[in-house]
DNA sequence: CTGAAAGCGCTTACAG
DNA sequence: CTGAAAGCGCTTACAG
């Protein structure tokens, strides 16, 4: 390292107070010239560069950074959110530290609390399924939050969520109406939000089409693309099951590794877009949700709050997008 | 906010010096466990958070958090390289700010300062093609860097690359083997360090095989997906093109668009993997780098360097692998 | 417009 | 083992 200079260093070397160099740095317009040009010259040869994390810890001053906590970057879905975050942030000015939890409950009670004592101006955060604590306990310690894609309750905070019950409904029902009756879902656990609500608009999709909910059609322990691709496997083999509802891109991956092992497809529509969907064969149908806007959003709605213009607490809910592309269409 | 309360508090309320709380908040054991109890129960009815930005500006105390500068979070590639540089961080300890420069030299350089100014103790770049000023004058203001995909000269760092001449010749090679002869070049701009690597990865391949290089099958403007596509339809219909190697992940999959476009394939090897290849058909072949290992070497080699334990400078360029899946075949 | 001084929240020799 | 004091790099009333 060796210590860089100081304010103070080139307050010496320019021979002026340190208060003048302070205002300089600030921007302030009203310097006379000639020590103006002393200090630019002296922060030059110095390369003399201001401490942010100092100044930060004066009373009114922020440090300008926000945190951002999500599952894990290597789900697209996270990936396409941290981007539209991180490019509001450093829009307005502010840089972000992104942290993945890894959906686990401990590991994330941690981020919060270490990103609480860095003393990040604000906090956007995916909550994990299963809380280690409860938010209440820390609540009080914490700067403004935005929890983003899973709401929590007993908080004051924004939330920024998709229609999930929607979506999944509207998805469940273009299958029916392309003559499918024995929708399967294929998702991860229900203790998760999104799943859970997902499954709600699944059974309304039912319902309202005059279908029951068959347990043997739902497999809700899919927690990764492989486990969805034996657990489609097994809902080919073993059941009647004519259309797939992918509940998560994982999911809707998994079926489309199992129907390439079985050689056969069956109708699919999955939540969440990705990448390639419409390079496969067919295109893959899918409700997506838009990410850019949720984390635009989430962004705009923590850094309003910060500088005090934000408006009453309250949840998001943006809309999601069925996009027909032919892999919903029953095979003949 | 409400000014959250300081370790000051904590020491009134408690009714210890001051002193002794640091003591207490930074681990020591040798504390009288009755002024313990006193403190912990303060800290606890007070919601004390330490404040690491305060603690981290006293000499000798670092801010345990590092910078990353990226090209743009929309690249899987720099996604997964993102994904393994925080994960390593995190392991040992370390918070990351991510910010992504796209590709613009001025907007890379201004946040090179801010993490600067911000007082990250190092940082992990990859450098803009085009930088807007050069490494030498600012290189002595800066944290210890580690440059990831491209190199950066003059300046004393280390440096995390790939073996992209390696990579790219293995690919032509393989092209050429399985029976191409008008191999064509799809790619970025040469200006960029690791298309030009590959260039001369691709050059070499056609010189060992006795090949000429032919400027009508080579194309470095494609900057982005859609441009590769068109550049690939173009190649198909105005030559004699008789397989593709995509020089970047854009370059490949716009070689797919361009082939569904046509209704027909050429061998393809693409350089760089991604999540579907083996879900395309025929299965994409790719060279792949070793990514995961690039960005935990380049986040390792920081840490080491900041702890003293770091060894001379180098480059380091990691091996790529050539996964052979079946779309490098020639069609009949 | 500029200087000398106080203070942000913290850690660390220095005495006891 | 613990207290009162100095100081990290910075900003900001307070005087001039």
């Amino acid at each position: 390292m060796g210590s860089s200079p100081t304010m103070n260093d080139v307050a010496r070397e320019a021979g002026v107070a340190l208060r003048t160099v302070s205002r300089y740095v600030n921007g302030a317009t009203n310097i006379d010239s000639e020590l103006a040009e002393r200090i630019r010259v002296a922060i030059n040869s110095l390369g003399y560069r201001r401490n942010l994390a100092a100044a930060s810890i004066r009373p009114g001053w922020d440090s300008k950074v926000l945190g951002l906590i999500i599952g894990d970057l290597s789900n697209p879905y996270y990936t396409a959110l941290t981007r539209a975050i991180e490019h509001e942030a450093s829009e307005r000015g502010y840089l972000l530290i992104t942290a993945s939890s890894e959906e686990d409950g401990t590991r994330h009670d941690k981020l919060v609390d270490r990103l609480a004592e860095q003393r990040v101006d604000g906090l956007i955060i995916v909550p994990p399924h299963r809380p280690a604590r409860g938010w209440a306990d820390v609540a009080g310690t914490l700067p403004p939050i935005v929890f983003l894609d899973r709401p929590v309750s007993g908080v004051q905070a924004d939330s920024v969520l998709s229609d999930d019950i929607g979506g999944a409904r509207e998805a469940v029902q273009a299958l029916i109406t392309s003559g499918s009756r024995s929708v399967a879902f294929v998702g991860d656990s229900l203790s998760i939000y999104t799943l859970e609500q997902r499954m709600l608009g699944y059974e309304n999709a039912l319902h309202d089409t005059g279908h029951m909910v068959r347990a043997e059609l739902v497999c809700t322990d899919a927690h990764t693309e492989a486990q969805a691709r034996e657990a489609v496997a097994r809902l080919m083999a073993d059941t009647d099951t004519d259309a797939i509802f992918g509940a998560n891109n994982r999911a809707t991956i998994g079926a489309l590794w199992a129907f390439r092992d079985a050689g056969q497809r069956l109708p699919l529509i999955g939540f969440d877009d990705f990448d390639l969907a419409q390079l496969m064969q067919p295109e893959v149908s899918v409700v997506s949700q838009d990410v850019e806007q949720m984390g635009t959003l989430a962004a705009s709605l923590l850094i309003d709050r910060l500088n005090g213009t934000g408006s009453a607490q309250r949840d998001y809910v943006l809309p999601t997008t069925l996009h027909l592309r032919g892999s919903e269409q029953r095979v003949n």
